[in-house]
DNA sequence: CTACCATCTGTAGTAACTACAGATTCAAGA
DNA sequence: TCTTGAATCTGTAGTTACTACAGATGGTAG
């Protein structure tokens, strides 16, 4: 009866929600070990589900494949400290709240922008002047 | 007196606070028309720093190249149909709102493990929790 | 004349995939 | 047994928006 949880790339695929020439890539770039072979086919056991399933919620958190190599190496070793995984969790937060913030200000002037739009009030085209309005003059010349 | 206000690559990318090899990029992809030359070096007049300083404005608001690019023809048309303009801008508002949303996400699960981790009042090791914990089970293995 | 700075062209690298082309391979049906 | 179809295989190239060189050439200042 075989190793019990053999699986097929596309079973792995479909299990995780992972795209399987994105699978195929984690292995090249080492972010999974490279499988055992059933014939030439990838054979993968539960482990392989698991560690999959790991990196795609870390990628959803939106990690790097960097910072989530770090991770699993935190996470297989056993002996996981946790003050390094709170490091690289923290630090990450940081970065993402960041990009909340950058995010918001281009929110506000496209905002504004397109409701200065629909409000109709100014001459131009509000979005056109914000973005520099002397290209449409130097446009026409 | 030449053209007035001529200038050098290096002059413009400092006006526009561009990249000199960005300035070169956008004119390989079409985004920048092809200037003039004094001798082998390019030569900018004012509507080039107005046309390169619409495209980062652009990009400081999340536009990708080819909305910019659209931008710009709507821009430079001078008959700029601001409704197709309100439309660009209104499908990338509510691109930015999802990744606001998306991020928003992360971040909440990001700053509860973290938040955990500094409680200590977990067994294990939260953020490694919610990423999935039969890794480190399997990892021991 | 030499040193130096700016510029030139062209190519390749980055992140994280995704999308093929073209070859096998396996299982099931006629 | 033959054939069809699905799944898998390898390897390469495309995507986005730049950035980073290498190696050549130009003009100027001392």
């Amino acid at each position: 009866m075989a190793a019990s949880g053999a699986l097929q790339i596309g079973e792995l695929s479909r299990r995780t929600g992972c795209n399987i020439e994105t699978i195929r890539y984690y292995e090249r770039i080492g972010l999974l070990p490279t499988p055992s072979r059933r014939g030439r086919f990838r054979s993968y056991a539960r482990e392989d589900v698991a560690r999959l399933g790991f990196v795609r919620r870390a990628r959803e958190l939106g990690f790097t494949l960097d910072e989530v190599r770090a991770l699993l190496e935190l996470a297989v070793g056993g002996k996981s400290r946790c003050a390094d995984v709170r490091a690289l969790a923290a630090s990450h937060l940081k970065d993402v709240r960041e990009r909340i913030a950058d995010l918001r200000k281009m929110e506000q002037v496209l905002a504004a922008s397109v409701h200065a739009c629909d409000a109709g009030l100014e001459p131009g085209c509000p979005l056109l002047d914000a973005l520099g309005a002397e290209l449409r003059i130097a446009g026409a010349a």
